[in-house]
DNA sequence: AGTTATTTAGTTGTACACAATTTAATTTTA
DNA sequence: TAAAATTAAATTGTGTACAACTAAATAACT
């Protein structure tokens, strides 16, 4: 009986891994037009919203750390992008802000989140539903890792 | 009412990005005594099962290309967790096996899955409703990227 | 004020992940 | 059977991810 809990949350766990690829895969395609990847994808989308957002407040919404941003945003800007200046206010600091170029795109990408439904035909309640235990598995696996 | 669909097929393919890091950053605690990480430690399961696969079929299993499966196969073998060899019926194909090592982490392992399901503690009807969602979902996922 | 602690990015090194290409072996087919 | 097509790994190059560490700036404390 626990074994076969314990089964399920190994093959959840390997579906959730294999998920993610097959999603980023999805968005590699989507994604080719605008020449960025999916993380720097998410960036933008923050970016268009903000404006301006520091290294540490990208972070915090994506949960990733200066180790992977700094490449990241140093690649985006070598693309025309964003920029990146430190902060008179706190000189540690780094704030990014999106560029143009960077404001350009997000009419391109206007249709992606729709071609994302087309890829992925499910029920709007399922989708909720999954979105939900998503979430609480989300922040169960958060407050660990602290 | 289409909006919303777009911003939860949205929330729901970052959570998973997220949830994927997640896991396997719970993974990383778990398997450090085992000195492997968590896509080794998926190939390990495979050859504790079988013993023996070509890398063709450990790419089949989890989805994953030569490109990622070469290099990885080799840190296996360097740490001498895996022997690899090419197959004397078609010399293409090359054999991985675990070896005694190898075959030694099994025991260490036992408890991974047990630990796991602490760290992640959900009901076994929402793990069940998880699991088959995840499953349509990959579904669609890889019958697109063909 | 001066010292210590904390915070913020950046750096270094390791390990995936995958597209694109290459090489060698095996099949298919003309 | 010889040429063409396919298959299986390996290689090359790019881009995350993250642990561990460093450097510089700011905050907290005595």
């Amino acid at each position: 009986m626990k074994s076969e809990t314990l089964k399920l949350e190994n093959q959840i766990c390997f579906k959730i891994y294999t998920a993610e690829r097959e999603i980023t895969k999805l968005y590699r395609e989507l994604l080719k037009e605008l020449n960025v990847t999916y993380p720097q994808y998410l960036v933008l989308l923050l970016l268009w919203e903000k404006h301006s957002l520091s290294v540490k407040e990208l972070g915090q919404r994506l949960f990733l750390d200066s180790g992977t941003l700094t490449p990241m945003l140093k690649r985006m800007e070598l693309n025309g992008l964003v920029e990146r200046k430190r902060s008179e206010q706190d000189e540690r600091s780094v704030i990014v802000s999106v560029t143009e170029k960077g404001e350009a795109l997000k009419e391109k990408a206007e249709c992606i989140p729709d071609q994302l439904v087309d890829n992925i035909p499910m029920g709007k309640d399922e989708l909720t539903i999954l979105n939900k235990t998503l979430t609480s598995m989300l922040e169960q696996l958060q407050d660990h890792s602290k």
